[in-house]
RNA sequence: UCCCCUGUAGCUCAGCUGGUAGAGCGAGCGGCUGUUAACCGCUAUGUCGUAGGUUCGAGUCCUACCGGGGGAGCCA
């Protein structure tokens, strides 16, 4: 008898068919008239089949009116046109076999509403609700994507180090990876002496592909990294992991034109592929999560982004008339609620901003002749805030060690970097895209933590 | 790391100015029905986050710690 999925069994063009269906009881109703109704779930869909399971069946007094949610399943039987509302196919079962039962009286999860919180505690049961399966096929979804759509314009696939001995870019905390004694390490002259640790050197996490990303774009043409990422701040929002998931694409001969062009593509393509292959996770999320997400999405795939130079940004904010806690002025970093200002009541839509001022940006963004700004580029969506953040790399040899030093860099701990524009150097550019922010944006879940299948945070790693 | 809120049955929460714990949902049992967030009736459930303190008496007040949430900074 050939298993199917109950996504395909709930496709009236099974009828007729002898099918297997394999999976976890939602929930049990009973008919005096002899017989039960079970919702059959198994993650391959947002909808459960309907299994009708006659009085007549051997272990139904002993078994089948004993199940409850989270019971493990076999179930063979006819698919049938349904006699009831509310659904076109069910399985009349001729046998059900039950795998593992799940004492009523003790798993948790309810046949009723749980808080997202009360859910994260039960990390390793939480993919088994509604809510997260969608988000996890959503997940599923999105990842496919952003490898379709890179492997269909030509960019290979790049594997950059999880561990990393560069403190590069001076961005925030990393974590630190070493097999030192941590009771009693090496020491010389009253520092530890890293020569005595794995690497014989301090050694890190990564918080970015992107330098070696920029080694293999200077070599193969476009690339793109997807993996993980880490980031040791001691941050406690709903926007922040210790440990994400990002894409950088890196491409060459690439300026920041052409840079949010593929931005604006790339996030085009995720929308439009979700609402194509997730459109009942979507529909659930608009009726259950946030009911700005179908609109919002719709709107997005449609319409163009716009683009606003960070200067004409900053006028805006000026020219808004609105009290802001931070003061708005050229030269400093727009703050949070300047931000969902542009995107929320100003512009409501997601919005790219270009040519942010050289003083607040990294030194590998290249510099505008204007000498005040860089070539940068933020997409800001609604709610999420930055879910891409990129910039048109600096190529020039001179002026990228000029601001290497102007941010106390070394570039001699930078060298292989350097020699990038030392040896056959090229105008590029690249972007990283956090996937987590824009599955919150995609799916309107408000915490990060729930996006991900186990969220690492300040005091939390379990599961 | 800072500010604010919060921690009471399996879950969501109520418990006024301190007097010794409650409702809904869920669960169990019974009834009813091709049912479908089913419905009706009955039953059981708690070291009130932890440790101190004030008081004749603390779920309620105070202190510390721990956990959770929201906001901020940092960023993706």
């Amino acid at each position: 008898m050939q298993k199917i999925s109950v996504r395909s069994a709930l496709s009236a063009d099974q009828v007729g068919n002898q099918v297997k269906l394999e999976g976890w009881v939602r929930t049990r109703r009973d008919s005096k008239a002899g017989f039960s109704f079970i919702e059959l779930n198994d993650g391959s869909c947002m909808g459960n089949i309907q299994v009708v399971a006659d009085g007549a069946l051997t272990n139904y007094e002993s078994e089948v009116k004993k199940l409850s949610a989270g019971c493990s399943v076999r179930i063979l039987g006819e698919i049938v046109a349904s006699q009831g509302k509310g659904q076109t196919t069910e399985i009349q079962a001729s046998e059900v076999h039950v795998y593992g039962w799940a004492d009523p009286e003790s798993y948790p999860l309810q046949k009723k509403r749980h808080s997202m919180e009360k859910l994260r505690e039960w990390a390793h049961l939480r993919p088994r609700t509604n809510t997260f399966g969608a988000v996890f096929r959503v997940r599923n979804c999105v990842s496919r994507s952003i490898h379709n759509f890179f492997q269909e314009r030509g960019f290979l696939y790049v594997h950059t180090p999880i561990i990393t001995a560069s403190d590069c870019e001076g961005a925030g905390e990393m974590f630190k990876v070493t097999t030192l004694d941590l009771d009693a390490p090496p020491k010389t002259g009253g520092k530890v002496d890293y020569t005595q640790d794995f690497f014989e050197r301090p050694s890190y996490l990564t918080v970015s592909g992107q330098l070696e990303g920029e080694i293999f774009a200077t070599a193969l043409g476009n690339v793109y990294t997807f993996g993980p990422t880490f980031r040791a701040e001691n941050s406690n929002t709903s926007r922040h992991l210790a440990e994400f998931w990002m894409v950088e694409p890196e491409m060459a001969f690439v300026d920041l034109e052409g840079n949010m062009q593929v931005a604006e593509d790339f996030i085009k393509r995720i929308i439009s592929d979700v609402m194509r292959d997730c459109g009942d996770d979507l529909q659930f999320f608009n009726d259950r999560i946030d009911d700005t997400v179908l609109a919002t999405l719709t709107a997005m795939a449609d319409g163009e982004f716009l683009r606003v130079s960070y200067t004409d940004a900053i006028d805006i904010l000026l020219k808004s008339g609105r009290k802001f806690d931070y003061k708005v002025e050229w030269g400093t970093d727009l703050q949070s609620e300047h931000e969902r200002f542009l995107t929320e009541v100003h512009f409501k839509r997601p919005v790219i901003l270009h040519d942010y001022p050289r003083t607040i940006k990294p030194f590998y963004m290249r510099c505008n002749d204007d000498g005040k700004t860089v070539r940068a580029m933020d997409v800001l969506a609604p709610k999420v805030g930055e879910i891409i953040g990129g910039s048109q790399r600096e190529e020039r040899l001179d002026v990228l060690e000029q601001r290497m030093q102007e941010q106390g860099l070394n570039p001699a701990d930078y060298w292989w970097y350097v020699e990038l524009r030392k040896y056959g150097t090229i105008p590029h550019s690249g972007f990283g895209l956090g996937l987590e922010r824009i599955l919150q944006f995609i799916t309107g879940m408000g915490n990060i933590r729930d996006v991900i299948p186990f969220p690492r945070t300040p005091g939390s790693a379990d599961f």
